[in-house]
DNA sequence: GATCAACTGTCACCATAGTTACAGTTCATC
DNA sequence: GATGAACTGTAACTATGGTGACAGTTGATC
């Protein structure tokens, strides 16, 4: 399955089963919040599963994904996941491992969101951005400073202000649409307060 | 299995496995989040379930249960889990069942916090809350200010204020440790924004 | 019913994030 | 290259939530 930019792969309430898997290409996740709001929950980079098997789940999607690069996914329908589970029933152990891995960042989201002021808040996404790259040298974020704002829940104003003022700090260097992580380190005691 | 108020159900990083179910009494449960901050993440009532099966999904548990009411667990371990699956093989769907309302509750609360002013949210979290309430007529919460400041990220004193806004426009009445939901329509107008 | 802990109501002050607006950059496209 | 769209840097002003502190209530316990 290609989608082009702008294309939707799957929307929040939708009763489609199946899983989908980025092959390639980058999708954003958005979840609806009371008053018509939507907010940003994730990346869907290549490698990510999006969905869940409803006929095992109880349930319509919960996010909604949206393509922002020419992508490349590979569609699970449920019925393909029955007869895969025949010879191999562990596939839903491996399912069940991408529903947990889900909720963990689910949760971690909200508690992040809860408990931290936006300067850490700021800090701590960076962080948490930051692992879904395999590169240990220099993580690199592609976001825009707008996008990272509607994540955590703070104006492009904060986000710039508190950025720069990591970019002094010799933390990062932000460049346009994009972000270096220079010093996990210190950027991991901003987070911690 | 019973508790005692202070006892702990399940710890964070517990690798212990199994479900709870809650059959009476009242559990909170936290999550941590960086800097050794830890956050109250919701109720735990009778009928709720708690935990996950580890072995089939894939890490330690995600959150910290802890009593406030002398309380009464079901525990299931997973070998009973087991043991149940080979006559009723459907026992899985409930389980997925279960874990897809959790997912549902915490990516629900992550959008609330993200995307709502305070205001905002003391509304939807006095809805959400109530939710859990079967009593249609006039949905009650027993909570204090403090506590419910705690989940969503706000003070006691910016708790206190919007209540007390909210009691004057007659939408709530607030007494002690406790409060009734009096005009629900009139609270999501306010949720909305 | 007296005592204590927990909870609620309130204050003045301060820090900081939101608002609105505009100018300067970078990038993609032709 | 030239154009336009998207992104970034910045400013003054305002609103509002956080801080710390204290008095007044309610409920639980003995």
């Amino acid at each position: 399955m290609r989608l082009n930019v702008g294309e939707w792969a799957q929307a929040e309430g939708d009763t489609r089963n199946g899983l989908f898997v980025v092959i390639d290409g980058l999708l954003h996740s958005y979840c609806a919040a009371p008053g018509d709001r939507v907010v940003m929950i994730g990346f869907a980079e290549p490698g990510s599963v999006l969905g869940h098997a409803t006929r095992y789940s109880g349930g319509p999607r919960l996010v909604t994904a949206i393509c922002v690069e020419p992508s490349m996914l590979l569609e699970i329908s449920e019925s393909a996941l029955d007869r895969v589970a025949v010879h191999s029933p562990d596939i839903w152990r491996a399912i069940a491992g991408f529903a947990y891995a889900h909720m963990r960042s689910a949760l971690r989201m909200a508690a992040e969101v809860i408990s931290l002021r936006p300067r850490e808040r700021i800090a701590a996404r960076l962080l948490a951005t930051a692992k879904h790259d395999h590169i240990d040298q220099a993580p690199v974020i592609n976001i825009s400073q707008e996008m990272l704002g509607e994540m955590i829940g703070v104006t492009r104003k904060t986000v710039n202000f508190h950025l720069s003022a990591f970019e002094r700090a010799g933390l990062i260097r932000v460049s346009y649409g994009r972000i270096e992580l220079c010093d996990v380190i210190g950027l991991q005691v901003i987070a911690n307060g």
